[in-house]
Order: structure tokens, then sequence, then C-alpha cells
DNA sequence: CGCCACTTTGAACCGGCTCAATTAAGGTGG
DNA sequence: CCACCTTAATTGAGCCGGTTCAAAGTGGCG
């Protein structure tokens, strides 16, 4: 067995550079402290400053923000491969709250322990940081998402990116993938109703597009929902991290 | 005339942690390079990889992304002391254009530069990439605005957001502050038409809350406007960057 | 003086929301 | 194995926030 296929996260970084065998060693040793969160049970509270960042290996989990209203935007999902907490580790800053969509598997991280890893590995922590950088990347195509494409585009949109990010950990192909998400999560994360949702998904699905049922998305014509979309992944590719 | 006021940067910085004479210096020699740009034209094309940062240093910048459709979403302002492509820079990662909303002033960086100052003085570091990441919070809080917000609470919630940067920098007071930007940058940015634009302004202003005119907003009643908006300002001050 | 960019207002429409009810699919205790 | 409960998905009906289209008003500037 590789190591890419003990970790997503390997798998992840090995697909946009060629790590060494010390750089592996050092992944691999970030992974020792192997944690089990439940489902529904928020791993960190909004405000609550954490000293710890995870690495995801298995489930999915979602980061959100409650108001004071109750209503909840999710700003972002997180798959295996992922880190969880990664910008709070690093600067202090954790504003929002990590609620796990399923039982996860993930590896704690040090404060200390990346900070050491990132001294003995300089390219690993450019690595880890361009990971960063991409997922902030999301959050930006996120919010172009929300305010400028409409209930059927942003669902679309919503898919196929996820579609992207689990193909490159292994997770799914480009014919469909397991996803755990309720209709509810959709909502919140697209910032739309339930109820939406519901309509959105099967007009997808009558017209063709893509189904979404029983934890399973199919995509049933990509080109058509990539159109629909206007999915343009160069977001998601941007020519990888530079090392050195 | 001291550091703070010739360089808005300076002074956001100073208002989170104590800089060092070698630090103040080793910044104002990140500000030599001085560039002026018009306002509507373009300083990086979306998708374009951009060598060079700037500081800003007077004058506002939004930073948008463009749709197939020719519709546009902002995904954030720039106002003086902030940094322009900072990650660009960092990263090579450059998704989105900027457009100077006025004429503006601002210090080119590259990257050499950036990165000799940060292994002078690795706090320097550390304080810029907090405030970084207090942009990144800015954009989270901005994707919650559009998703789960209405109109009204959305607009409010932007002008506290712009007041309290601005205040940060010395540009305007807890009365209101200077906004050179359109009904159309408000549209854009808020993920609405710009009549609705015109039309929430004008109740902000009949309900005695806040007044956007002739390039000026004005806070009539801030405790009704920040309970309006739900505007926490929290994200905006996270404890600032820790140092050592 | 006349143009141009921006603001303002009205009227009609519609995408997505709310409320409400029904169905489907697990789990759990008996 | 069934009765029950809970959570998620589904569908209908009516409403409303925000949009689009259209037109008029305002102010700065060459």
């Amino acid at each position: 067995m590789t190591p890419a296929e003990h970790s997503p996260l390997i798998r992840k970084l090995s697909a946009f550079v060629a790590l060494s065998e010390v750089e592996l060693a050092v992944l691999a040793r970030l992974h020792r402290r192997r944690r089990t969160f439940v489902a529904g049970r928020d791993i960190v509270h909004q405000g609550q400053s954490e000293q710890t960042a995870y690495i995801l290996s298995t489930g999915w989990v979602c980061s959100y923000k409650i108001q004071a209203d109750g209503t909840r935007q999710i700003v972002d999902f997180q798959v295996p491969g992922d880190f969880l907490g990664l910008r709070s580790v690093l600067l202090r800053t954790s504003d929002h709250s990590f609620e796990p969509v399923v039982d996860i598997e993930a590896a704690e991280v040090l404060t200390k322990d990346l900070l050491d890893a990132f001294a003995e590995t300089p390219r690993l922590a450019t690595a880890i940081l361009w990971a960063a950088s991409r997922d902030e990347a999301m959050v930006v195509e996120h919010l172009v998402g929300i305010g400028r494409r409409d209930a059927d585009a942003r669902m679309a949109h919503f898919l196929l990116e996820l579609g992207s990010r689990l193909l490159l950990v292994g997770l799914g192909s480009k014919a469909g993938f397991e996803c755990p998400l309720t209709q509810y999560h959709l909502a919140d994360a697209l910032g739309l109703s339930a109820v939406h949702v519901n309509r959105v998904l099967r007009q997808l699905r009558e017209t063709g597009l893509v189904t979404f049922r029983e934890g399973h998305v199919t995509f049933h014509d990509l080109d058509r929902l990539v159109d629909l979309a206007e999915f343009d992944p160069a977001y998601l590719d941007h020519s990888g991290p530079l090392l050195n």
C-alpha cells in the first residue's frame, strides 16, 4: 500500500508536486494522533480559539457561521485530505464552527508539530499553504455563486466543484460520487431554503443533468452541466504550488 | 510627522502591535516604489498571474470576478493601508481582477523585497499575514451576508464594516466617512440590483439610520444600525497578531 | 451647451420563500 | 416482527423581496 493510499492529503498534494521520501515521512508523522468525532457534534465552536488543527482522513465536515436569528451559512465543506482549522493554528483566528456531517476520522496536528514539520521541509510548508490558498479560492468562488448565480447554476456549480475535489483524493469518478449531505446542508451552503433545494434537484434530475439520491450524486450529462454552471475549474487547478 | 501618518498600513498595524524602529524602517522601505493608477482601468486582470503586490496608500480599489454572462461580483474593497495581490505574490494565485474605484496611489512591492523584509523581521511577517487573514475573515463574513441577510441588513453591515476599517487608518470617524463608491459598486458587492440598492439606501435614510449621499456616509443612529445588521466586529478585531 | 455617468422613481413580474401537509426510510423497544 | 418515532425528502399554494424594464431627474465637465 503506497502512502498515497494511506492518506488523502498525501494523495492530494502528490497530484500537484512530487514529494520526496523525507517529506512523505514528515507528512506521515503528522498523521499519528488519530481521533474520531461523531456526526453532528461540533468540533470547534465559533469564537473559541483552538490550538489544534486536524487533517481529515475519512468523512465530511462543514464549517459554518450561525447568526443571531438562528440562520446558518455553511462557508465550506471539508472532505478527506482537507485541513480543519489550519488558519486558526497559524494565526489564532478561528471564527467559525466545524460540524462533522457524518462520523469522521481525523489526525490531530499540534501547532508545534506543524511548525517543526515546516522548518524541517520548507517545500512541504509551501505545498500545504498552497492547498490552503486553494481553499480560499473556493470560498471566493462560493461567494460569487451566491451573489450572482441563480439557484440551478449554483447547485450545478457546487456539485461539480465537489466532484473535482473528490476525484483528486480518489473518491468518486467523473460519473459521480458518494455524498452524505442532506438537503438542509445544501440549503445552508447555497443560501437557499431546503424546499427550494429539493425543487432544484428535481429539475436537474428531470432534465437529465445530474441525480442526487440516497447519498449518491450521478452526473448524467457533464457537458451540459458545466455549461449551466459556467464551471471553470481554473480556480481549483491554478498551476500547483511553486516550489523553490 | 510620525510614520503612522505617512502610511495607512503602518497605522493599521500599529493599532494591533507595537512596531520597533527596525520594523518601521523595513516597512518604510517597502513603500519606496510609488505608483499611481487611474480610476476604472484594471490593475490586474483575472487569470493573469502577477509577480507584484501593492500597498494602497490613497484611494479605493475593488477586487472582483466577472462571469461569462457579464455579471460581476465584487469580492472585496481595498482601502488605504490594505494590500493588493498579496496572496498572488506569495502563492501565485491571482484569480480575480482589481479595479481602482478612483485614482489611486500605491507602493509596488516586489516579491523579493517582501521576502527579504520577512526574513529580516519575522514579526513583521506575522503582522502582515495577520492582516491578510483579517481580510479573509471579511470575505467569509461577506459570504454570510449575501447568503443569509436581507438587503437592508446586508447594506447596514457593509457600511458598518467599512466604517470600522476606515476608522483604523484614520479616515472618517464614528459619525461617518467619505465613500467614493457608486450604487453600482454597492450592487455588485452586495449581490443586488442597482435599482434595489437605491431603494434600500432611501429606506435607511428615511428611517434615520444612515445616509449615503454625494460620496459621504453619515451614521445617524449607530445603535439601531448595529442592531439591524447584527454587526459583531469580533471578526475584525480577533485579538491582533500574536507575536513571539 | 450638451453630453455622460449616476441617481431616483414607478410598474409589472418572477424566483425563491414560507407555511403546511404527505410520504419514505431508518432505528428502537417491546 | 410490529408499532412507534424521528429525520429526511417531497409536493402544493400563496406570498413577498428583489428584479427588470422604462423613464425622468441631477450634476459635473469639456
